[in-house]
RNA sequence: GCGUCCAUAGCUCAGCUGGAUAGAGCAAUGCCCUUCUAAGGCAUAGGCCAAAGGUUCGAAUCCUUUUGGGCGUACCA
């Protein structure tokens, strides 16, 4: 919609017009301030070129007026326009919104280390990375939902002992002492009873059997981060273990060229020649690889099977990094601009006024299928996609458990419902309803109607600029209008019932593609009686 | 110290490719169910957009500085 008006306007005025919200909806559905610059090189006022503008749009099927209100232009789309665009959408509803942008992009996320479960950290990338997909594949693009899976190195060997730890502590009884960092929590508990029923108490004290038990282990523990992304419908295309990588390592050094050297018995990579503080060991003097390692053989490997861009999401505590994979990937030969990280910030947890740490070493972490459990999944989603990812997030569990009314999910849930509710009242067939005119419709509902049709420019807009926040705000704004309108105007036994119909389903498609968008699904009804259990 | 993200209503946050009177939810106050689910609607109140300069017709938005925070600053992941 927004589209075509911005074609049209660039090849009359043969320049990018910029196009906004008029301030208020009464003047009209776009605005544009273009007098303003124009004023200046034509040497006349604002209003003047405004209204000269104004008066040159005489003929046009798409507006149905263009006026000129101090300075600005304000157009309005004609009824014929939202009309035909309006019945188009509900007799294509799968195509509603989409667009086919083809390009092919390899987007990472989560990631987490298969250490533990997924704490309330992990689930705000989760969410983000999730929301970005999916609105990616609804304008077409080919893009591919990837979880690198850091299975090799001193945090799985922390794995075994910990699980090692917990056995001997409470499987054999023994008076452990605990080393400074290890793993600990409620998900060890089962891996030690699945170890020893696979293994025998034997492995649970031999410490050369702890690679072994952590190899076994890590299985266990992506297993329940898989269920529980699942839980947020949330599903990855594939994975990739960095520890079936390494057998590339000498090549991808090699690959690298002068971008690495050897000095004091160590390799560094010379990433402050590309804008990263310092140059970075990549190669232990024992030979061991570093973790700088694992991700350049990665990264090598995410290029070499050639999309067209990357999307990584990373924890805000990793920003630091991104110089220096982005200094890798240029010395592997490939363009560091199709890289592109994106920083998921950190969410901190309040529990009746106290905060939480949530370092997953600490143990008292908040996980993520705890919080799931509290509120669900359609909350939690919501919440996360409402935030600007890159900003912090703070919020009181104890305060987001009692929100289960004032939720804005159950607010959008809710128009949703009544428009099912009502067309299920009225006598009109839903084939009927499909076939009138959305002609002749007052300001209000004319209004409600067009705010329904933006949804596609809202699609485009988040993904584009990354910002999935605008998806939710949306959602909210479009449900308050309709909550106002339904309780403004009585639909059933109305002259135009049917006509009023058919633009409530609208607003609910919108409200549907909307949401399934979050990955939450629609709902038909709201029962109180189900929420009371 | 350096890098980076941030600072908008009492609280949680939108708004940021510069544009018309800075918005929403929660919390507060007062109304609206003989009417399609009141999980709703209406109204009131609440702001020196952290501070100071600059750019210009025009700044919450762009630039500089300051202040106050988060995160990073490993041969840890």
């Amino acid at each position: 919609m927004k589209q075509r008006v911005s074609a049209l306007l660039r090849e009359k005025f043969g320049r990018e017009v910029v196009l906004e919200k008029p301030k208020d909806r009464t003047f009209g559905h776009f605005a544009t301030p273009i007098a303003f610059s124009l004023a200046k090189e034509l040497k006349k006022s604002p209003i003047v070129v405004a209204e000269e503008l104004a008066s040159s749009f005489e003929e046009s099927e798409i507006f149905s007026s263009v006026a000129s209100v101090k300075g600005y232009l304000n157009f309005r789309l004609s009824e014929n326009f939202l009309h035909e665009y309006g019945t188009w959408a509900l007799h294509n509803q799968a195509q509603f919104g989409k667009q086919e942008k083809k390009e092919k992009i390899l987007l990472e996320f989560v990631s987490a280390n298969p250490t533990g479960p997924l704490h309330i950290g992990h689930a705000r990338g989760a969410v983000y990375g999730d929301t970005l997909l999916r609105l990616a594949r609804h304008l077409g693009y080919d893009i591919t939902a990837e979880y690198y899976v850091n299975d090799a190195g001193n945090q799985i060997d922390l794995l075994g002992l910990s699980i090692q730890l917990e056995g001997r502590a409470t499987v054999l009884g023994e008076d452990v002492a605990y080393p400074e960092s290890y793993y600990r929590g409620e998900y060890l508990a089962p891996l030690v009873r699945g170890a020893v029923e696979r293994f025998g108490k034997e492995i649970l004290q031999d410490e050369s059997r702890q690679k072994e038990l952590a190899l076994w282990a890590k299985d266990a523990v992506m297993n329940i981060i898989v269920k529980d992304l699942g839980d947020l419908h949330i599903f990855f295309d594939t994975f990739v273990y960095e520890s079936s990588l390494y057998d590339d390592w000498e090549r991808v050094l090699h690959k690298m060229g002068e971008g690495v050297y050897e000095k004091e018995g160590k390799i560094w990579i010379a990433s402050e020649s590309r804008d990263d503080e310092k140059d970075r060991v990549v190669v232990r003097e024992d030979g061991r690889p570093t973790y700088l390692a694992g991700d350049i053989v990665y990264h090598n490997q995410k290029f070499e099977r050639g999309y067209e861009h990357y999307i990584n999401i990373w924890g805000a505590d990793h920003h630091g990094y991104i110089s220096r994979v982005k200094a890798a990937v240029s010395f592997l030969g490939y363009e560091p601009r199709k890289l592109e990280v994106l920083l998921s910030q950190m969410v901190s947890l309040l529990k009746d006024g106290e905060p939480y740490k949530m370092s997953k070493r600490a143990g008292n972490v908040i996980l993520m299928s705890e919080i799931v459990q509290e509120i669900g999944s359609d909350a939690l989603r919501f919440i996360f996609a409402s935030k600007k990812s890159d900003t912090a997030l703070e919020f009181d569990i104890s305060e987001f458990k009692k929100q289960d009314s004032s939720n804005p999910i159950f607010y959008i849930q809710y128009a949703h419902a009544r428009i099912h509710t009502i067309v299920g009242k009225s006598n009109f067939t839903k084939e009927h309803i499909l076939e009138v005119s959305l002609k002749g419709l007052d300001e209000n509902a004319q209004s409600l109607l067009f705010e329904a049709l933006l949804l596609p420019e809202i699609i485009e807009d988040a993904f584009s600029s990354r910002q999935v926040q605008k998806l939710p705000d949306y959602l909210k704004a479009l449900a308050a209008s309709l909550h106002r309108f339904y309780y403004e105007c009585r639909i059933i036994g109305n002259e135009d019932e049917a006509k009023l119909l058919k633009l409530f389903l609208v607003v609910a498609l919108s409200l549907k593609t909307g949401l399934s968008l979050m990955g939450i699904e629609a709902k038909n009804r709201m029962s109180k009686e189900e929420e009371e259990l």
